[in-house]
DNA sequence: CTTTTATCTGAACGCTTGTTCGAATAATCT
DNA sequence: AGATTATTCGAACAAGCGTTCAGATAAAAG
């Protein structure tokens, strides 16, 4: 037997992509095999390499997608002179767009070690020009009066790790929906940022 | 060849648990082998088997440890009755204990899914018990009138998040110190849930 | 219908994996 | 010194790993 009948690259392409992004982050990068996401696909391991040089460039697009994807997702949104709208607006954005990929969210920031040097850099620049659109915030709110942030570059970084860190704990069917999540979080995070007399 | 010269459990045991632990971090549980930990100790592979059931037991031990260690040094701490006081000995403590030890922290958070379901259960259970050390506070802070946290258990997760977070970035030769970072987040998490006229 | 191209199989490659175990030697005890 | 115990080696096991490739077949093009 040979090319099986239906066989064609637009369908099978995305699908080696969404059974590793699946199965990464279940189990690992390491911990997974070029044979099981084939047989997830329904298909033998040699035919993955028609479609990756091989299995660390399929762990890198997979990030290099989610990073871009969400930078896109968060150009797109509409923006506002307002500091305090634009953070409320980042806030809601990032925990309503992890939420709803949370595979790949997992992926991101947790096979960074299994990354080339050169594919490290990349990925890494990438989420670095997303925090930036988070620190701006808060620098032009500072500027404007209306935040008390002692560190910038700091309250950046801990924002974004309390933000993400709904990924691991919200669940579907648990006690609280994902606009009283969002609406619990952009309260604290208003109260985090405040100036004085807010 | 044998048995070895110098040779004692007292000995090996310990380096093999710290070998583990570094190799985990560095390259994760699935990409480690035991060849390659036992290689770290200068010793050949089956010996392992006198210190561990198997791999995963290993893991499993040294996540264990973790958070039994966590636990305990958290409660040889000096109490107060104050609520701020206690959540600023909380948020100092916090960081200082997981800067101390980054790779037990990125093991114990991230190799989670490698553990057997019972594993998991425990280690889950020892999590939760040091979560409730935070939330415990919250609570008692809200009843007081000197915290205002709407909803205690996302809170929680939202400090702790936070919090851990600092381990991502954080790195001693970086433009601040650790008592810099610890005053930072103090005063982040004091922000967060200081009630109205704090 | 014939030719070309796209896609997949299936076998093979050398290597590594976690784990077991009898035999050997060091350390300790009597 | 002799006996016992603790500790390690070194080889072996079956299984699985990522990757390559010639050959076969389906789809598309002419």
């Amino acid at each position: 037997m040979a090319r099986t009948t239906g066989s064609h690259s637009d369908i099978t392409g995305p699908k080696i992509r969404e059974a590793a992004l699946r199965l990464f982050a279940e189990y690992g990068y390491a911990a997974v095999s070029m044979r099981q996401i084939a047989s997830e696909v329904g298909v033998q391991a040699g035919a993955l390499y028609n479609y990756t040089a091989d299995k660390q460039s399929l762990l890198a697009g997979l990030m290099r997608s989610h990073l871009e994807d969400l930078l896109e997702a968060r150009a797109a949104e509409p923006a506002s002179p307002d500091p305090l709208a634009r953070l409320e607006a980042f806030t809601a954005f990032h925990i309503r767009y992890h939420l709803e990929r949370p595979d790949a969210v997992f992926i991101a920031y947790m096979e960074l070690r299994n990354l080339s040097p050169e594919n490290f850099r990349e990925i890494e620049g990438l989420r670095r020009a997303y925090e930036n659109e988070l620190e701006t915030i808060l620098r032009d709110g500072v500027a404007a009066g209306v935040f008390d942030v002692a560190d910038p570059k700091v309250a950046t970084l801990a924002v974004i790790a309390m933000l993400t860190g709904v990924t691991t704990w919200y669940r579907e069917a648990g006690r609280l929906s994902r606009d009283e999540v969002t609406g619990a979080y952009c309260a604290m995070v208003r109260k985090l940022v405040a100036a004085g007399g807010a």
